[in-house]
DNA sequence: TTTCTGGTTCTCTTCTAGAAGAACTTCATT
DNA sequence: AATGAAGTTCTTCTAGAAGAGAACCAGAAA
């Protein structure tokens, strides 16, 4: 098969793989990530990140499937072509980062919940606690702010 | 040993502390997390919290540390007792959100060094990913102020 | 000195995530 | 109908994470 990496590409697929795999990822799925993001070539198709990763079809399918779920990656398909041409979606990282911002709801919810059946003798800690969630409430709105207006 | 949980105390220590899994921390490092979050007093010694969670010395020792090491929980000593007293830092969330947020530098430093040795073929997918990592600096910037602006 | 308290460390076991490889499926083509 | 291409699913295998329990250790007290 073509395209051959770089020994520059494979160190930076393996960085790239490396700090992917502290956001929650798995060892594969963020090195095909990572090869989708510092390819020549913006689409590839299975047996390209087979080929290029060294991977089993097995791992190849999971963690592409993997991705697709959690929609860090998406496809195309071609005419007549049976084959998937995969793409990293760092380009819509506006979804992705809207998406962990609402993550936070589900913390705060329960903060909230903690904070209601504490005991009202300890109020310097139940006022920080407050706080603390109020700041997360302010946080979530303001972030999606941050977004809005980010159009240099 | 005193001081017994509510069935409702549990409940919120069970799901509080799923939630924090979610993030990363080990099953029982999340529930002491959460335990020192729920419980009517603000500060526990290593036995109470063994005994609360039905933990084993060597679980309770390792979830603490781990705590301890994420500063996610701090303790205070009493003179003339050798326990320590363990807190959720809870209250002192600015530094660990600060840390989370300074945490992003070292994936944006990763995404540029894609960038400088991506092939110049693909401007579209260069432009995206550089609009990304212009965007991370500019969240960065901007999520410190909005913590410099809370309540002030 | 011995004992007690407040942990820490070591050993063992269990459980599961991740990956490999082979078998299987499905649609398309010959 | 048979073959091939593009994956998916099933069956292992392995390494490491978590936790239990016992052994260990350091400082204080008796």
């Amino acid at each position: 098969m073509e395209n051959k990496l770089t020994d520059k590409q494979k160190e930076l697929i393996e960085s790239f793989g490396v700090i992917q795999e502290g956001m929650g990822l798995s060892p594969a799925s963020a090195r095909v990530d990572a090869l989708l993001t510092v390819a020549d070539k913006v689409e590839l198709t299975f047996d390209q990140i087979r080929d290029a990763l060294q991977l089993s079809k097995s791992a190849t399918s999971n963690a592409i499937n993997n991705l697709l779920m959690m929609k860090r990656i998406g496809y195309k398909t071609k005419p007549g072509d049976r084959k998937r041409y995969f793409h990293t979606r760092l380009g819509q990282w506006k979804n992705v980062f809207l998406e962990s911002i609402n993550g936070l709801s589900a913390y705060n919810e329960s903060i909230k919940e903690i904070l209601q059946n504490r005991t009202e003798e300890t109020t310097e800690f139940n006022d920080q606690l407050k706080d603390f969630s109020e700041f997360l409430e302010y946080y979530q709105r303001e972030s999606i702010k941050l977004i809005e207006n980010w159009k240099k």
